[in-house]
RNA sequence: GGUGAGGUGGGUGAGUGGCUUAAACCACCGGUUUGCUAAACCGGCGUACGGGGAAACCCGUACCGCGGGUUCGAAUCCCGCCCUCACCGCCA
C-alpha cells in the first residue's frame, strides 16, 4: 500500500510510474480521489476531536459538581443535570461526524489497496513478458546435448526420481511424489541452498505453513491475490504461496533499532499455489506444480541501502546457479509483468536443454515501503521518528525447475551426474538406472 | 475438547466507576557531582491521526489483548471473540 503523502507530494511521478504498468484509468483516478478524500478526512477529524474535547471537559465538570452535590449543595445537582443534557446534544453531533469519518477512512483504504506499487525509474514500460529486458546473459553458449537429449519427465521415469501418478492419486494433478534418489536430491538441494544463505549472513527460520488473514494481507496476497491461495475455511487460514509471507510478517507492527538493519532471514518451506488457468507445455513435468519446495531470502533494509542490498541478493542467487553449473540469464521485468507490490523485480531463468526453453527459477524484488506500510515495519531514525523500512525478497531458489534443468543438463550415457558442490549433501555423485 | 486463572507502556507491576494527566521500579537517553569506572541526585522517556509553528516544540483526540455495550464519565462494569498459563482428556 502506497503512502498517501507520496500520492500527494509526488503525484506526477506516481502517475508516470503507474502508466508504465499499463494500469486502467480507474486506478489513475484513484490516486487523485484518495488525496481529495484525505483532505475531507482531516476536516472531519478536526470537528470530531473538538466535539470530543467538549464532552470530556463537561464530563469532568459533572464529576466535581456531583462531589459538591453529595455534600448537600442542591444548586450543584441542578447544574450537573443541565450539563448532562449538554453532553447528550454533543454526542448526537459526534456520532454523525464519526460515522462519516469512518466511511471516508474506509473509502480511502479501499482505494489505496487497489493501487499497485510505483515502479523504480529503471523499470521499462511494457505490457507483458515479451517486454522484459535481458539484464545479464551468462549463458553465452547454450549447451548442445545432441538429438538424444531428453526432457526431465522422461528422465524422472527412467531413473525413478518422481512419480506423478502417485501424486495424482493421493491429491490431484500438480502434486508430485519424489522417490529414491529424486527425493534425496531434492533434500540435498534444500540443504545446499540453506547452507549458502546462512553463510551469507541470513538467519534461518522455519515458519508455519499456514497463516491467518492479517499475515496474508501484510505482504499483499490479500485482497488482490486471494484466488491463488489455498484456503482452510474452518479456521480461516491460508496455505502459504511462498515463505515470504510468514517470514516478512514476523516483523509486522515492530519498530526495530536502526543498528539492527539490515535484517536478513532465510527459510525453506513448501509453497502452495492454486495457479488456475495454465495448460500445455507450461505444466508438463515439474514445470508448474501446485506444491513445491523453495528456499527464500528476505531482507528488511534501511531505505537508503535497499538497492545495494538488492544487488547483494542478485549476487547470492547468481552464485548458486554458477556453483550448480546451470546456464542462466537475468531479466529486468517490465512494468506490466511485475507483481502488484514490487518496485523492481529481477527474474532468473535457467536453460532447459531437454525442452529448449527458459524456466523461471527465482524472482528477486525490492518492495520499498509498499509492504512495510501495510505491516508497519519501522525503525527509529536519528531524530527518533519511526520510519518505514524497505522490504526485499528473492527465491534462492525454487526447486522443481532447478531439478528439471539439473537432470537435463547432466544426463550422460552412464547416468545423471551430480554437481560437485552437491555431493557432500547427496552422498552420491551419479544417479544410475536401478 | 473440558475446567480454572490471567492479558496494563521496552520489561516487571500497581490500579475494581471521577484526586489517573496510568503509580512505582528496572532498562534506556540527557544533565549535575566526580582521579577513571561506578554510585547518588535531577530531568526526560510510547504509538497513530489532527491543529498550530521555519524549527525546537506546544495543543487536541484515540489507544490498558480485539470488537461491541452500559454511563454525563470505563483500564475498571456487562456481552462476544482471540491469545497465554495451569490442570484434566486425547495424541506424534
Amino acid at each position: 500500500m502506497l503512502e498517501l503523502d507520496i500520492l500527494r507530494d509526488k503525484r506526477e511521478e506516481v502517475i508516470a510510474g503507474l502508466k508504465k504498468r499499463g494500469v486502467g484509468k480507474d486506478i489513475l483516478e484513484a490516486v487523485d480521489t484518495a488525496v481529495v478524500l484525505d483532505e475531507k478526512r482531516k476536516t472531519l477529524q478536526k470537528q470530531m476531536d473538538d466535539q470530543l474535547a467538549q464532552i470530556n471537559n463537561i464530563s469532568k465538570e459533572i464529576g466535581s459538581l456531583f462531589g459538591r452535590a453529595k455534600a448537600g449543595d442542591e444548586d450543584a445537582r441542578e447544574k450537573a443535570e443541565e450539563a448532562k443534557k449538554k453532553v447528550a446534544d454533543f454526542k448526537a453531533l459526534v456520532s454523525k461526524v464519526e460515522s462519516e469519518h469512518q466511511e471516508v477512512k474506509a473509502k480511502i483504504s479501499e482505494l489505496l489497496y487497489d493501487i499497485p506499487n510505483v515502479p523504480h525509474h529503471s523499470v521499462p514500460a511494457g505490457a507483458g513478458e515479451d517486454d522484459n529486458e535481458v539484464y545479464q546473459d551468462a549463458a553465452k553458449a547454450l549447451p548442445e546435448l545432441g538429438e538424444g537429449a531428453k526432457p526431465h519427465w522422461e528422465l524422472g521415469e527412467e531413473y525413478k526420481l518422481f512419480n506423478f501418478e502417485w501424486g495424482t492419486k493421493l491429491t490431484g494433478s500438480g502434486f508430485p511424489v519424489y522417490t529414491g534418489k529424486g527425493a534425496a536430491l531434492e533434500r540435498a538441494l534444500i540443504s545446499f541452498f540453506l547452507s549458502e544463505a546462512t553463510m551469507a549472513g541470513y538467519l534461518e527460520v522455519m515458519p508455519p505453513l499456514m497463516v491467518n488473514e492479517d499475515t496474508a494481507r501484510g505482504t499483499g496476497q490479500l485482497p488482490d491475490k486471494e484466488a491463488q491461495m489455498y484456503h482452510v475455511e474452518k479456521d480461516n487460514f491460508y496455505l502459504i504461496p511462498t515463505a515470504e509471507v510468514p517470514i516478512t510478517n514476523i516483523y509486522r507492527d515492530v519498530i526495530v533499532t536502526e543498528e539492527d538493519l539490515p535484517i536478513k532471514l532465510t527459510g525453506y518451506t513448501p509453497c502452495f499455489r492454486r495457479e488456475a488457468g495454465s495448460y500445455g507445455a507450461d505444466v508438463k513435468g515439474l514445470n508448474r506444480v501446485h506444491q513445491f519446495d523453495k528456499v527464500e531470502i528476505v531482507q528488511l533494509s534501511h531505505p537508503e541501502e535497499s538497492y545495494e542490498q538488492l544487488k547483494g541478493m542478485l549476487k547470492q542467487v547468481e552464485g548458486l546457479l554458477i556453483k550448480l553449473g546451470l546456464p542462466y540469464r537475468i531479466l529486468r521485468l517490465c512494468g506490466g509483468d511485475m507483481g502488484f507490490t514490487s518496485a523492481l523485480t529481477f527474474d532468473f531463468e535457467v536453460y532447459s536443454p531437454g525442452q529448449k526453453r527458459w524456466l523461471e527459477v527465482s524472482s528477486v524484488s525490492n518492495f520499498e515501503t509498499f509492504q512495510s506500510n501495510r505491516m508497519k515495519i519501522r525503525y527509529k531514525n536519528g531524530k527518533g521518528k519511526p520510519t518505514l523500512v524497505h522490504t526485499l525478497n528473492g527465491s534462492a531458489l525454487a526447486l522443481p525447475r532447478i531439478m528439471a534443468a539439473l537432470l537435463e543438463m547432466n544426463q550422460t550415457e552412464n547416468g545423471i551426474t551430480i554437481p560437485e558442490v552437491l555431493v557432500p549433501f547427496t552422498g552420491f555423485d551419479i544417479i544410475r538406472k536401478n
